[in-house]
DNA sequence: TTATAACCGAGTAAAATAATAGGAAATAAA
DNA sequence: TTTATTTCCTATTATTTTACTCGGTTATAA
């Protein structure tokens, strides 16, 4: 569990914003009737979201949330970035810097540990596209309209 | 910060064990005064590692600790999940399984997501032998001795 | 016999997480 | 102009996890 529920959340909330962006703006509470999120905790997220420029809020009645960029543009690292801070498996400081050099010798090594790990977690999640998710949830969802789960043999 | 200091403090007492493993044993109390952790919070953390069968403890004066197999068949994948349990970013039925077959839809895309993150730690960390790091470690020794760290061209 | 060191389980303080609560400001619609 | 709606903002609180501490028991070399 390396991931709070804010990234997991928020990522549901995002997504759940990005299949519904055909409508002018989405309510806070329609995503979390939909996802089963206390709206207030939402609130919460996507504020951290709209603060890195992912999303954006119209005031007002009527109003809601919807993408502040197109999806393609907004990468699954952004996201998670934006709702859980850095990812690196370590604090900054405990990751070794690009020149290489450590100046504690005795923790060198696991930082060269750390990096590897800092850089495989975001090479995963860059290379996510947010309009591959959508792509994908829509294809999933036509193909259980009523939530049948039977016609797997051609949307496995 | 994705790692506690389970698995920052106990990848240094591993490979801190391993490092002097020339010696018979290595008692708890070096490793932790070498390391600056507490030794009571180290014997927890080495608990953990000998139940995974990465260590193994010699009872009684003169006794101590020592790898259980050779450093060349750890991975630091094996210790650190040993340390923090499953690296993956959000609990095992968050995440699809093999088959590829999600049985709610809704939340069955951010599985793929978290399944894609999981492998990526995984193969990272699997694929760094703790052998490696005792050869790095004895190199980067080797140039610095009595702390001397102006030798940089040559150990960089 | 004694010193040493692993082994074991319970407890605890601090921090982080996951919310809850209550209101202020903006805006569309009546 | 009023009202309903919805974002926006800050503070508080309950729960959980983390990061330890503490006090002992058992095994064994000297």
């Amino acid at each position: 569990m390396l991931l709070s529920t804010k990234g997991r959340y928020g990522l549901r909330a995002v997504l759940d914003l990005a299949v519904h962006a055909h409508e002018e703006t989405v309510a806070l509470s329609q995503i979390a009737e939909r996802q089963g999120i206390s709206i207030n905790y939402l609130e919460q997220l996507i504020a951290k979201l709209k603060k890195a420029g992912i999303v954006k809020g119209i005031r007002g009645a009527q109003g809601g949330y919807m993408l502040a960029v197109p999806a393609e543009d907004i990468s699954v690292g952004a996201i998670l970035r934006a709702l859980e801070g850095d990812l690196s498996p370590v604090d900054c400081s405990e990751v070794v810097q690009g020149d290489g050099i450590c100046s504690s010798s005795d923790s060198c090594v696991t930082k060269y540990v750390w990096k590897r790990i800092s850089d495989s977690i975001n090479e995963a999640v860059d290379s996510i596209k947010l309009s591959e998710l959508v792509d994908e949830s829509k294809r999933i969802q036509s193909c259980t309209p009523g939530g049948d789960t039977k016609a797997k043999q051609t949307c496995g």
